[in-house]
Parts: structure tokens; sequence; C-alpha cells
DNA sequence: ATTAGCATTATGTATGAACATATGAACATA
DNA sequence: TATGTTCATATGTTCATACATAATGCTAAT
């Protein structure tokens, strides 16, 4: 920490240059081991700014449970118990989602396909009924993160003209009236194989992350077969059990 | 908002009045339609409190995404999307610790059994070596919410003798020089037999987070073989796919 | 020796003020 | 019509300050 200053010049928030001053200072085996952090006051006054501004980065770690606070006592690294980065993927999402940078859409392909036996009994339809296949490769600007697949119930009256280039959910629920709650998921882990391999970027042999997903309505009936292969590196994934 | 009063004789925070007042707010039609709150200046002077208390209060909503802000707009309700609820769990236990509510045994159960084919084959011992097994029930004060059973390692050189009372993982690294890192899980949703059932307080056939886990070393030796049988209703839970 | 109480320390809560910056609407100009 | 300009608004950042409260250890009274 004392080989580091604060930029009042820089167009980065003094919060965010302190927050990463904590990020690395974290990082040294003393406080691995459990010794105090040096308290908010002093770093105020060693940075030569506002004890609110340290405690405006450190409420950050402290959410992201990297720090825990004991009043009176002081501030250490959280016991990297089997807890710790467990927030990675959600925290991040969120962020990307705050600083407007958003999952875009790198290609999407729509056919009209014959409902195979699986997606018939689930969706509770006649067999060789066709059914809206949407294919999308979405991800960041850096690359490619995610393969969808997802096959629509014919009940949300989805054609293949319809422009998927806008966010899926919030169009069902708009154009179609049709409102949307998960309500099934499983997830495992694949390889990549040569076609996902191309599609995400990776190598084939890669480590997938693989979900499959039915979306149902409030009243639980299905709306979206759905099946998405992530690119497991890095990449951290919540499941919502919660029923309310 | 216009019928609320803050305390200022209250042994609650104000911080904390104003966020229970904010979390009643939201859930009027109006605003779950997508109309602005109220501004930050605004409420306030209306409650008689410095904007950065309200602030301190909207930021714990905004951290759970339930409130997005916008610079030079401001402040409405999330779109309720998949992503809603998602971190109530994580977010639970947190809040859990913060308080220093913790969650305690109900009741331990150590036997030496030996070990099955399965057992065997992931910790790569002889077939009918004899392993520790450890049964627990865990919960807060209000109930049982988890019910575990472990099996360990003959290398963390555990014996039937142990206190198993004190915080586990803790407890290998102290005195057993084991460090312990999640290597592989699975989880899944069964629905509770007689046995569950009477151990989690629950009705037979109800829903149970089932998680199969394997801990490993940092050299991703395999030390226990975790089953965990959780109470699914209102629960999230929250896989770290992520290597580093 | 044990305990009650006190001082110290570090975080927790709260205030009020000031300026920065993004947004959107109204207006003006080319 | 299209493009700037300005302005009001609401959140974002930062500051200095004050007092509350929990934890810890020391000290003095029992």
């Amino acid at each position: 920490m004392d080989n580091f200053a604060i930029d009042h010049n820089s167009v980065l928030p003094l919060h965010l240059q302190v927050e990463e001053m904590l990020r690395k200072l974290i990082e040294q085996p003393e406080y691995q081991n459990g010794k105090l952090l040096p308290n908010e006051v002093h770093i105020a006054r060693k940075l030569g700014i506002s004890r609110n501004t340290v405690r405006q980065a450190a409420n950050k770690l402290v959410q992201e449970r990297l720090l825990v606070r004991k009043k009176g006592v002081g501030t250490k690294v959280a016991k990297n118990s089997l807890t710790t980065k467990l927030n990675k993927w959600t925290s991040f999402t969120h962020e990307m989602d705050e600083k407007g940078v958003v999952f875009k859409n790198y290609s999407i392909k729509v056919s009209l396909v014959v409902a195979d036996k699986e997606i018939c009994s689930l969706f509770n339809i006649k067999e060789k009924t066709k059914v809206i296949k949407l294919e999308r490769l979405r991800g960041l600007n850096k690359g490619p993160i995610v393969y969808f697949i997802s096959y629509f119930h014919p009940r949300t009256g989805l054609t293949e003209k319809e422009d998927f280039s806008k966010p899926l959910y919030e169009k069902l629920e708009k154009e179609h009236n049709v409102t949307v709650a998960v309500s099934k998921e499983g997830i495992s882990a694949i390889l990549a194989n040569k076609n996902l391999a191309e599609k995400l970027h990776i190598k084939i042999g890669d480590p997938i992350l693989f979900r499959k997903r039915v979306v149902c309505d409030p009243g639980d009936r299905p709306i979206e077969y759905n099946l998405g292969y992530y690119r497991a590196d890095s990449f951290t994934y919540t499941i919502d059990i919660a029923k309310d």
C-alpha cells in the first residue's frame, strides 16, 4: 500500500482506484493469513482522501465476501472457505449491465423444424408438428461466450419472420403477451466438439458448461426449450430453485 | 411513502428503516410497471434525513438487483427478468454471517464404515477399506435445513473419536494440515423419502435439492465425498465452475 | 483471584454540503 | 430536416465531521 498513489486527475473515480489497490493489497500472504488490514482512518490519511471513499471501496469487497469487518476490531480477508469467489459470474454480468456493456448477438439463425420426440412430449403437441428453432451465438465484444438453441412452443405465436435481435423475453411479453418463469434446469459439463469449438473460439476438447432448461409461463406451461453451451473458462453459474 | 415516518429513536438504524420502506414502496404496481421512484433528494427531504442515508438504503436494493439507477434520469424497479431473486440464498447466508447467526449442528453421527465401490474408486483405495463416515443435520434456529453425509479419505487422518462439532474445514487445515478446494459438483432435485422428511421436518414427497460433491486438496487429490440434501423451499443454490 | 467498569480502538451510522456527469427535452441554428 | 446549444434534473463522487457501538484489554474494587 505504501508505494501506491491516488491520482486525483484520473477519469477513474477515487473509490475505484482504492478498490483496485485493496484487491492487490489483500493478495499478500500476510493478509491472506488473517492479519488485520490497516484501519480505514489510517488508509484514508495515508492516501490523502476521505474515510468515506475508503469505505465505499471496501464495501465492494465486503459485498463480494472477500473482506469481513468486525466492529471495534478491524477488517481482514475472509477465510477462503468454499463460498469464496462464489458470486463472480453474477456480479460480473451485473457490472456489465451497469456499464452498458451488454451481451450481443454474434449470429442468429431462425428456422422452422419438425419437433423431435423429446420436444413433442415436453410441449405436449402432436408428432411431426413444426416448431420455431432459434440458434444464437452470444457474447461480449471480446468474443462469443455462449451458444443457444431454443425451441418455442406454438402457443407463443412466434413466426419465422420474427426479428430476434431484440431482447427475447421482453419481446415475448410485449408483442406476444407471454410472461416467462424458469421452471426446470439441468446443467452438466461436456467437451467441445468441432462445431462448438469453432463457434465459441475454443479448442476441440475444451470444457463447456451445458445447460438444459425449460422456460415456462406462470401457469407452468412450457414456452421454450433451451439448450445453452457456455465457455467454461472463468464461468460461474447460478441456479434458482426458489419457487415463490 | 407518504404515510411513512422515520423513528429517530428506534434502535433500528435509519438506513434500515428506509430500506424497509423502499421494499414496501416498490411493491406497488405503478413502480413495478416502470414508474420512476421519487428522487433521492425528494425522499431525503420528505423523511427529514440526509440524502446519503437514503442512498445507503437504496444501494442495498440496487445491489440485490431490485432497483436500477440511471444517472440524470432516476431510479426504478428492475425488469423482473429471469435473474430476479437470484441471489436470495447467498445474500441470506451472508447476512446471517454478518449478524452472527450461524448454521448450527442439530445432530452429528460419526462411524467407521466399509467403503463401497464408488467411494473406493473415487478415493483410489483398496476395496473394503474402512473410512470415516460423518452424518450431520444442520440448520438455523428455526429448524434444520440440510442433511450432510461425508466420507473422508484415510489420508486426512481423521478418526472416529474426532470432535466434529468444530468447523470442519478449519479443523482439517489446522489439526490435520489438509487444505481444501472443491473440484467437482453435481446437483439435482429429488423427492423426500421417509427418512429425509423426518430429518428435515418436511413432508414425504417434498422437493429436496441434492448435491453431490467431491472436495479435493490443491493437488486435486480427493479429500471428502459429500452428499447434501437441502430443503428446497426458498433455496437458491450457486455453483462455481471457475477454475483459476 | 475474580469481576465490574473504564479507556481505547475500529467499524457503524448519519449529516450536509459541493461539484461532476449523464440524460432528455426544449430551443436555436444551419 | 438535421444538428448544435443550453438547461433542468437526478444520480455519481467526494469531502469533513460527529457521534454511536461493539470488542478488547487493562485496571481497580470486591
